[in-house]
RNA sequence: UGGCCCAUGGUGUAAUUGGCAACACAGCUGGUUUUGGUCCAGUCGUUCUAGGUUCGAGUCCUAGUGGGCCAACCA
């Protein structure tokens, strides 16, 4: 390879600073830690690629840790679709791990700082406990139980785990500062009662630890060197420590939480709860639906993991707010699909070319090359005849030197055809165009190496044959919002700018030998995008989802007069 | 009226840790092309402000400005 001279991002400044001061590579190890209460998006995949990246660079084990703490939300089906999910991203996890598989020990050490003085059962009311907490700018103040004996506590932690009390009455804190000015180290809740069955444990335990008394003694038991998360977690970094110190060995590693900044893609939101609310709403099918910035969702539209891995990469990671343009991922997904997919020709916008001079009852089989990228993807044959359909945008009665396209009295090539001259057109009574007379160069055939075939014209046109065209249902997708920040606003719901137009559904009329396609398979339709075909493609009514437009050069000259 | 984090072209990230500010995308020009695609060549544009330390500052210090995070029995 020749990455090694690729720049090092902050996190593998730290590592390369462990690895001097004294950690062996051994020691090196991460993990990826999803609450499976959703779907994972693309934020998820910044993190993905960052451990498992980090995994490989290091030649390291990386983990899959569910963060299974709140069976109230947290269901197996999610537990399924995130492994599906990296996997199909294409990494490989060392080992399976859940924080539910950690009760025991985390209960144990919960004991422990019970006896140690530590910890205390605090039996008031949330709200109670939210006014002594205090606010960022003025200290907490200690609450009426924060002195009770450890035997107290000792038992009411006991009879709180076998299920004597209902959720709510009681719950077990740190004692640690309420005057601290990082309001999460003012005694925050460890175990909170919760009487839901968890999709693990089922009904074994009826209290549940929180996220700070969970994570770190995860990492420490899995023994995670880099803990790596959001900056969100950043206040959290301090408790992190306090848990660990209350029970680290020296002889065992300890885990190091460091913090990145989260991606903000334009035109959408990632969130899961955001998009859930989508979802809830219906203002798309589902989590897999192509419009969402979820990783099934992309699966779906046709992106492959090659692009969202390569765009991660180019994106990097870094400390600070940023709102990355969805371009970006365009070019990565074009950049993939422009190397690896067959072209082929469809219309999706179809207008009748009728070709004077050729035989009415004829037709004929054209070779056309599967890609000029690939030579080894070969070639196929398309079938040509009297009637064909072109694009509607590629015909115009008169239009200036800038219109490589079909104009009356000039000529274009039908790609991997023949050079054909628009004679006349017709038009219905409210003066639409309904069809173009053309007459060809039976000479000018594509590949046939004559004098005629050779010859240059300015523009080439993909077509279909009418009589052989396959009809497939196609998917357009625009952006989900039409606002490039819908989150960043203080005074607006991001559902305001949500696209109402974000779906259209048409029918395309493709060359026949995509009647075969197969769901998931890519193909470029020549001039018009890349397209892959939906789950809810049959034999007998394709369904094709557009996974991005190519590169529009045309659009741009247009966009400008 | 608190604590913490952050600030580099339009966007995202680099800069051998104090030594000529670079890469990708986007944009623009041109060339090639049987896809207005691809590819190739070229081009535009950057260190938040003010002080300080230093031979030398994007990098270190101070102050300011701007943005973000923190008061769930969520993670």
């Amino acid at each position: 390879m020749s990455e090694t001279k690729k720049a090092l991002n902050f996190i593998e400044h730290i590592i390369e600073e462990d690895l001097e001061k004294g950690y062996s590579n051994d020691d090196l190890r991460f993990r990826f830690p999803p609450e499976p209460n959703g779907y994972l998006h693309l934020g998820h995949a910044s993190s993905i690629c960052l451990n498992f990246g980090l995994g490989e660079r290091y030649d390291a084990p990386v983990n899959l840790r569910f963060d299974d703490t709140n069976p109230a939300k947290e269901e197996k089906a999610y537990v399924d679709a995130i492994k599906r999910d990296v996997e199909w991203m294409g990494f490989t996890w060392e080992k399976e791990c859940y924080a539910s598989d950690y009760f025991q020990e985390l209960y144990d050490w919960a004991i422990q700082l019970i006896k140690e003085g530590k910890a205390y059962v605090d039996s008031q009311s949330s709200e109670a406990m939210a006014e002594q907490k205090g606010t960022p700018t003025e200290p907490g103040v200690a609450g009426p139980y924060r002195d009770r004996s450890v035997e107290e506590n000792l038992d009411l932690f006991e009879r709180m785990k076998n299920g004597e009390f209902e959720e709510g009455m009681h719950v077990l804190r740190a004692k640690i500062d309420m005057a601290s000015p990082n309001m999460l180290m003012r005694d925050p809740i460890l175990y909170r009662v919760l009487k839901k069955a968890h999709h693990r444990t089922n009904t074994d335990w009826c209290i549940y630890p929180m996220y700070d008394w969970t994570h770190g003694q995860s990492d420490y038991l899995e023994q995670v060197s880099h803990s790596l998360c959001t900056l969100e977690f950043l206040p959290h970094r301090e408790l992190y420590d306090w848990c660990l110190d209350q029970l680290v060995s020296k002889t065992k590693l300890r885990p190091k939480q460091r913090e990145f900044a989260r991606r903000n893609l334009s035109h959408t939101v990632v969130s899961k709860r955001k998009l859930l609310k989508l979802v809830e709403e219906g203002h798309v099918f589902g989590w897999d639906d192509p419009r969402m910035p979820t990783i099934s969702g992309l699966r779906r539209r046709g992106y492959t993991p090659e692009a969202i891995r390569n765009f991660a990469d180019t994106v990097g990671i870094a400390k600070r707010e940023n709102l990355v343009d969805v371009s970006l991922l365009e070019f990565h997904v074009r950049e993939h699909l422009n190397k690896i997919t067959p072209r082929v020709m469809a219309v999706l916008n179809p207008l009748k070319v009728v070709i004077t001079n050729y035989p009415k009852d004829e037709m004929e089989w054209l070779v056309a090359e599967n890609s000029p990228e690939d030579e080894s993807l070969g070639s196929r044959e398309v079938p040509f005849s009297r009637e064909i359909y072109i694009e509607k945008e590629d015909f115009r009665e008169e239009a200036n030197r800038k219109f490589f396209r079909l104009k009356l009295g000039g000529e274009v090539r039908l790609k991997n055809g023949y050079i054909i001259k628009a004679e006349s057109c017709t038009k219905d009574t409210e003066g639409n165009i309904t069809e173009v007379q053309c007459t060809y160069d039976p000479k000018s055939k594509s590949g046939s190496g004559t004098e005629e075939s050779l010859r240059k014209v300015k523009g080439t046109l993909h077509w279909v044959s009418v009589a052989h065209a396959i009809k497939a249902e196609v998917r357009i997708y625009d952006r989900l919002f039409t606002n490039e920040n819908p989150d960043g606003h203080k005074d607006r719901d991001f559902m305001e700018f949500i696209n109402p137009n974000s779906l259209n559904t048409i029918t395309g009329y493709l060359e026949p030998s995509l009647k075969d396609a197969k769901v998931g398979e890519r193909f470029q339709f020549q001039r018009l995008g890349y397209f892959n075909v939906d789950l809810d493609s049959t034999p007998e009514n394709l369904v094709f989802n557009r996974t991005v437009t190519l590169r529009d050069t045309w659009a741009k000259i247009q966009q400008k007069n």
